[in-house]
DNA sequence: GACATTAGTCGCTGAATGCGACTAATTACG
DNA sequence: CGTAATTAGTCGCATTCAGCGACTAATGTC
């Protein structure tokens, strides 16, 4: 991508202050948490940002988020999306005109590992219905990611990448929950998730204190006769 | 993180070669056709490229955005959506490292004017199965755009915005298909358009040659007791 | 051993979808 | 004229699907 600063006709587009900015979304217990790292800039208003930084020479935007997740969590990213560019007026902590958002989906190991570091580390995650005030382009972000989430979440297999290899469906319903933001009934659930052939039973059962032992199940999608069918809910109510 | 090899705090992100490429997409007879202008730089490979520009200094990405398509076209967009930033290896015209990439809708009287302009003009419609090359860059925006067309179809009034004030449900349907691709049954689509409560009909008919004559309908969405429902179709055949 | 707790399934009801077949109103053509 | 062709618009059935309560199953607690 061609820094051609020699001579002739053109030389390219208007150079901008442009960032790459990191929504990384976990579930690990019963809500979701995202990553935010101390403020980098002394004189900054807010304390906690989003882990953020400027795109390399030779690094695609996309490479770019997954080098900035490793620098702030010692789990790699499950999966990378765009959720947007950002050039509106809102201010960003580096002073970026132009950011770019990228969801990443952390399985809950991510959290876990972080807890063990020293509570004075450079980077923590934070319940998302109690956020420290951050800026207000990441503000926006952030809000941008959960839409794009909850936009996605029957097209893509967005709730397995926050999930362990081998899960519950209670698991899974919780996080499908915790998505979308309100409670889905469980035979329903299970029946939409069976039409949409995206798990299948190991031969593994855990008993979790109390109750009936669960059956694990992992994520393995078939392309069944080319239906393509999403895991649809229109307005299930609680379970 | 960060290139931190000069002295104070920080002076904000990397400076980067960005663009701001439009999409404009318009549904004039029974196809759809994107506007593209001819190539700036004479030693580019491709001899047509989309609506391109940087920028400017205060200005939003989206309101470049407009501004671009202003210059590319004589009728204003009927709505802007951001489609995504392409920030890979593929080649941009102008060498930009990252584009932002907008999906403009265009009413079908932006192509009628364009018609009206000399063959030689700067900017011309094409049909968009037969594009004449364009750069990897624009071409990945082009499908880009398409399937977030495809994707925010039924939770957004695109297809209204392809449209004159006031049309057919033939020719609304007519556009639905051009942008799922697919023929849809004329009995169902009627029906999720009324669950939709998204036209109103005018008391005005049209005879367009042979044929009933059909009424005439306005956009005119109705927020009906919070009962938000798109227009959905799973698997309408052909009518 | 009764009870609480969690997992998992069944089956009914009402709503939504797929689709063919119908009526309606106009032009084209002999 | 009158009949066919063409486009608009509606009806109603058969099937599928979603919402939901109620049930059984397997474990731990007291």
């Amino acid at each position: 991508m061609s820094d051609r600063n020699a001579a002739p006709p053109r030389q390219g587009p208007r150079r901008v202050a442009l960032s790459i900015d990191v929504v990384a979304l976990a579930a690990p217990g019963h809500r979701l948490m995202t990553l935010l790292t101390r403020a980098r800039d002394p004189r900054s208003k807010e304390r906690w940002e989003l882990p953020s930084d400027p795109a390399r020479g030779e690094e695609t935007i996309e490479e770019a988020a997954a080098r900035i997740v490793r620098a702030a969590s010692a789990t790699p990213a499950a999966q990378l999306e765009q959720v947007a560019a950002f050039g509106d007026r809102r201010r960003h902590p580096a002073g970026a005109e132009v950011s770019v958002a990228f969801l990443a989906l952390m399985p809950p190991a991510a959290v876990q590992a972080a807890q063990g570091a020293a509570s004075g580390a450079e980077s923590a995650w934070f319940a998302l219905e109690d956020l420290p005030p951050v800026a207000p382009r990441h503000r926006a972000m952030i809000d941008g990611a959960m839409s794009a989430v909850r936009a996605r979440l029957d097209q893509e297999p967005i709730a397995f990448r926050l999930l362990p290899p081998t899960f519950t469906l209670s698991q899974l319903q919780e996080v499908y929950e915790l998505l979308v933001g309100r409670r889905l009934h469980k035979a329903s659930f299970r029946r939409a998730l069976q039409a949409a052939w995206l798990v299948e039973p190991t031969d593994e059962w855990r008993s979790e204190g109390r109750g009936r032992p669960a059956q694990l199940f992992r994520f393995a999608p078939r392309r069944r006769r080319g239906n393509r069918r999403g895991v649809r809910f229109d307005g299930l109510g609680n379970g």
